[in-house]
DNA sequence: GCGACAG
DNA sequence: ATCTTGTCGC
């Protein structure tokens, strides 16, 4: 992705929108998941970002394979448009890749955008693999307040039209956005989600990634330091 | 014009 | 997302 206007960026995504496929299309018995997710430099490194991908057998939860790859942030956050400050990096993560992936799970909304084009259906057009979007706030949509206890939901809707799900993923947490990225069902979403979800409110490919490119940071901060010490 | 707004 | 300490609640 070259240099783009906000606008360019905006008519892109109406494009690709188009692409998104809506019913499930992966294995009927899903071997491996993928979560996402990315991580910035705060000080001494302004500009730069770290994008990571961990690959886990479904269920077991044992990691298979992971990768992570780290560059410039190429271009500002603006709602609506994460994905061209996310996705250059997490390609190039997933490119990293040896292990096959079933199902990548996004950090993120997926069809639950302004355009129906979110980084996670964006990840998924690219590159082809069923994706959800797994956001930890709402990025457009109206919604009930779902019920207390784990597994409890209530539609996303926008424009008269359901775009995900507000999913609550453990007793008494805030729930989750969960909306399909790609080659995923609305039905599906939460359900895959749900059964990714242990201890913990966000799913385990989501919370693995996360963890890993928060290691990865730390290298950078002990860099930081002996290099200033 | 005003408020909202994934990460 | 990142900057930050202690602290309120299950």
């Amino acid at each position: 992705m070259e240099p783009i206007s906000t606008e360019q960026a905006r008519t892109l995504q109406r494009e690709l929108a188009r692409e998104v496929l809506l019913d499930d299309a992966f294995p009927g018995r899903i071997e491996t998941v993928c979560g996402l997710d990315c991580s910035y430099s705060g000080r001494g490194r302004r500009g730069r970002m770290i994008a990571g991908a961990v690959v886990l057998r479904f269920r077991t939860w044992e990691r298979i394979d992971s990768s992570v790859a780290e560059g410039e942030i190429p271009f500002p956050y603006v709602p609506g448009l994460l994905s061209f400050r996310e996705l250059p990096l997490l390609l190039e993560a997933l490119e990293g890749l040896k292990e096959p992936v079933d199902l990548a799970f996004v950090d993120g909304a997926g069809i639950a955008h302004p355009r129906r084009f979110g980084l996670a259906s964006h990840l998924g057009v690219v590159t082809g693999l069923p994706s959800i979007g797994v956001a930890k706030s709402r990025l457009c949509g109206v919604y009930d307040e779902p019920g207390p206890e784990r597994g409890a939901s209530s539609p996303l809707l926008e424009g008269g039209e359901t775009v995900g799900t507000v999913l609550r993923t453990r007793d008494g947490v805030r729930p989750l956005f969960i909306s399909p990225g790609h080659k995923v069902s609305l039905a599906s979403a939460p359900r895959l989600v749900l059964a990714c979800c242990g201890r913990y409110r966000l799913p385990e490919p989501t919370r693995r990634a996360h963890e890993l490119v928060t290691a990865r940071r730390a290298v950078w901060k002990e860099d930081d330091r002996d290099a200033t010490s």
